[in-house]
DNA sequence: ACGTTATTTAGCGTTAAGACTAAATATTAT
DNA sequence: ATAATATTTAGTCTTAACGCTAAATAACGT
């Protein structure tokens, strides 16, 4: 039984994706992604950041599970590439107030 | 010595924005005074929610702090309004996103 | 002046976020 | 098997967010 985008995960969605972008390293982790290609290993996000590096993990967990980033074993490190189009949720949320309402 | 748009204060924009935005009833009140013509008075918007009051005074206090509401006085009532031009900053970062890095 | 309505401020308790260090896991190399 | 590298998990601490109730302020009507 397939049920297509039921609207409880979309608001869970909007609320995971707003709740990652509202923490000032987490947006930093997403741009830098961005301009390097990307994609990056967790220790080179890492080495970005003064922060520890457990701290970094977390940050990277929570846009991992905003959808925000994609993550895969590569040898003994691990890859972790953003997913852009998940950003539209944000922009579909900005369009609300674009249209004039009637 | 009037500087005109230093950085930092540029950064603080960003932050505050999008701290008021990971708020689910922040969001929420921001829609409503949206559909709803663009301004309320706090108790309209208070009676929309089931929270107790002065939570709702706490929530408005954020979304003006950020800048995305402006308020006055009218009469006993205040009436909220909501400030859509500032919701750019966002519209502006994820044109980040968009841009192709070379 | 006094009461009523509308809203905010003060103060408190609970939960969750974010930081750290230390220990655990996973993978590759010797 | 052992060691080295890369990353995560566990556990703890501190601070900030969010909710509440009760008290204070502000403006209007009588």
């Amino acid at each position: 039984m397939a049920r297509k985008r039921e609207p409880k995960a979309r608001l869970d969605a909007y609320e995971a994706v707003f709740t990652a972008l509202a923490h000032p390293t987490r947006r930093r982790i997403l741009l830098t992604l961005n301009f390097e290609g990307g994609s990056m290993s967790a220790g080179e996000i890492a080495a970005i950041f003064e922060h520890a590096w457990p701290t970094i993990t977390r940050h990277l967990r929570v846009l991992v599970s905003a959808g925000l980033l994609h993550s895969e074993r590569d040898g003994r490190s691990r890859v972790y590439r953003i997913d852009r189009r998940r950003l539209d949720l944000v922009r579909d949320w900005l369009g609300w107030f674009s249209k004039d309402p009637g």
